[in-house]
DNA sequence: TCTTAATAGGTAGTTATACTATCCATAATA
DNA sequence: TATTATGGATAGTATAACTACCTATTAAGA
């Protein structure tokens, strides 16, 4: 037996070899219901195509980028089964991308609404990145961090830039499947490269405040 | 005895109240080294202070908000312990921010450089920033999410706003004690609130695509 | 002063998460 | 037919971050 590439049927030795996980964390996988069980063609064997392996990619994704828990893991794979719209799947990888925090600090609500009614936005402030942002605008307003709470529109306007990039970059695509699955990865994916940047951004105007120090 | 909040001395039971957290746990920080030990008044008693106070917060901070392990809360403290300069104290706190990932993806570096030579950007390419975006464009390609990397110059400038945005910030603060503070603090607090802000952004120009389907 | 509570410092135990190892009966492969 | 692979189940491991307990002291209140 040769393993192609080309078939889509597998077993598990070479489902392992392409995933590059290893053997009892798929096995582990499939018992925590995060992959979907093969195609059985026996008591004891069963086979597993190209989804499988797509399912592998996302599980390593939201795991080893997105540093998610299983269990969140498992509240996207299952919104993804589910036939979720892409507004759907977003919001559910929103929910899980945040780690919630109770806040009901009024004074950082009404800071943030001033930012963002200047701008337009409409959300719900019944949502877990609203609670987020709150909470956000809460701890820096308890560390007394003006500086920052001072540039809020400055923020607010570049986060509206990224946002309407990635829903530009979404609305490419041309498949439903495929406009998910950009979501979804996207949305895990487009984080890190945002935060690299920023910092990559940050050092290039510290060299500039270093130079003008030294001069 | 009063606990009176005016003066600086306190015990153990005072601090764990101001701080919030347990005193077995205030006791594994300061076995850990996180925490400075106390000023010694005999064999078994220690007074504490307002400095105490302050690190338990950044601890905090850094591992309930950022998420990180004390060993790189370890890193932080020790570099705000030494006499850092704030673009030293940024430095270490965007390596503790970033999680490592091994690449030399050449085509990657390639697509980022092109984007960030465009705007003019002077950065390390040996720094852990550099790297993490190369990794995170390395992931947007075998992914095949096009639609994103096409988006580069976007974030890039979004990237640059917010990266200025926090320099700016900075300089607003007078002592070095307070921008050292601010660095950390600020660092550690901005990452969730943009993050927060664009999917915020997100949901409203979602709504926006959602209404233009259903009319 | 006497009694009760708190403290520093140490060792050991706990919880949660994410695997990893071993078994066994069966099935595939050489 | 001998060896290897597989599905399913159960049990064990590694790590991180606490948490509990103990002892000898010290502090605080009646």
């Amino acid at each position: 037996m040769q393993e192609s590439a080309e078939k889509s049927g597998m077993r598990m030795a070479e489902l392992s070899r392409r995933s590059g996980l290893s053997v009892p964390t798929i096995k582990y996988y499939l018992r925590e219901g995060l992959l979907q069980p093969g195609r059985r063609t026996s008591v004891n064997q069963a086979v597993y195509d190209r989804t499988h392996l797509e399912r592998l990619h996302l599980i390593g994704a939201l795991t080893s980028v997105a540093g998610l828990p299983l269990a969140k893991v498992r509240a996207v794979v299952d919104a993804v089964d589910g036939q979720a719209s892409e507004v759907e799947a977003m919001g559910v990888v929103q929910d899980a991308l945040i780690d919630e925090a109770e806040t009901d600090d009024t004074a950082a609500s009404a800071i943030l609404d001033r930012a963002i009614t200047a701008r337009g936005w409409h959300c719900a402030k019944s949502s877990p990145a609203y609670r987020a942002a709150v909470n956000a605008v809460a701890m820096l307003t308890t560390e007394n961090l003006t500086p920052i709470l001072d540039r809020l529109d400055a923020y607010v306007e570049a986060a509206e830039d990224v946002g309407r990039t990635d829903l530009d970059a979404i609305s490419d695509a041309v498949s439903l499947e495929e406009r998910i699955r950009g979501v979804v990865l996207g949305s895990v994916l487009r984080r890190p490269l945002l935060e690299a940047l920023v910092l990559l951004a940050q050092q290039h105007f510290a060299q500039d405040l270093t130079r003008s120090e030294e001069s």
